[in-house]
DNA sequence: AATTTGCGAAACCAAATGGTTTCACATATA
DNA sequence: TATATGTGAAACCATTTGGTTTCGCAAATT
């Protein structure tokens, strides 16, 4: 039972949920209502969210708000930090590139 | 069949590919010696990142290099950018408080 | 020419995944 | 108090996933 963060947002379902919630804090009745499949449904991705820690639960009288944790997202533009190091990397060669050519004109 | 970026990262073993191959060519064989599973199962990780264009192969004689295709990760560089606005906004909401604060001292 | 090496594909398998239906249990509302 | 509503959990199921073993084939090596 893997649960991490890129297996979390692997389902484009979850991705959709993610963003939905992202904007306002909504109950599960609430989020099922954009989709095409049941409330139970969407309560076993939410409890995936919230189990990696996604997304938080905020109680209030018998009904849940699910809301985005947003600072748990920027783990994922971490692990894109090594590979952005590489396509700015690549960029810079190309500027060198230029500038030599234009050097030697 | 999903075959999508995010799909493709889910995978640790695929992700530590990645990782591996973005730093130099490699071919199938010398990518399975830094993990404890056979040719077969990492051809088969290789497969599906080359399905959704996340590498690409150059072959040589017998051998096939794979390396990584940095600007398809851009792609789930794109897919946070919306997440970044509000990380960035809760940010500039802090900022402004803190600006506040200043004023009425 | 015979053998070794590097590779992908196919067949197979156990486990994980995503969904459904049914249920139990609070909290509102009549 | 009886009923309706919002929810998670459990049981179940088809499909997907990630792995292995076996195989065929082309390119190197002997």
């Amino acid at each position: 039972m893997r649960r991490d963060i890129f297996q979390a947002i692997a389902d484009p379902t979850r991705r959709a949920i993610i963003a939905l919630i992202a904007l306002q804090a909504m109950t599960p009745n609430a989020i099922a209502d954009n989709f095409n499949t049941t409330r139970q449904a969407v309560s076993k991705h939410l409890r995936i969210l919230t189990e990696c820690e996604l997304i938080k639960q905020e109680h209030q009288g018998r009904e849940i708000y699910y809301s985005l944790e947003v600072n748990k997202m920027k783990e994922i533009d971490k692990w894109l930090e090594q590979f952005r190091a590489i396509w700015e990397t690549r960029f810079n060669q190309l500027d060198e590139l230029l500038l030599d050519m234009k050097n030697q004109s």
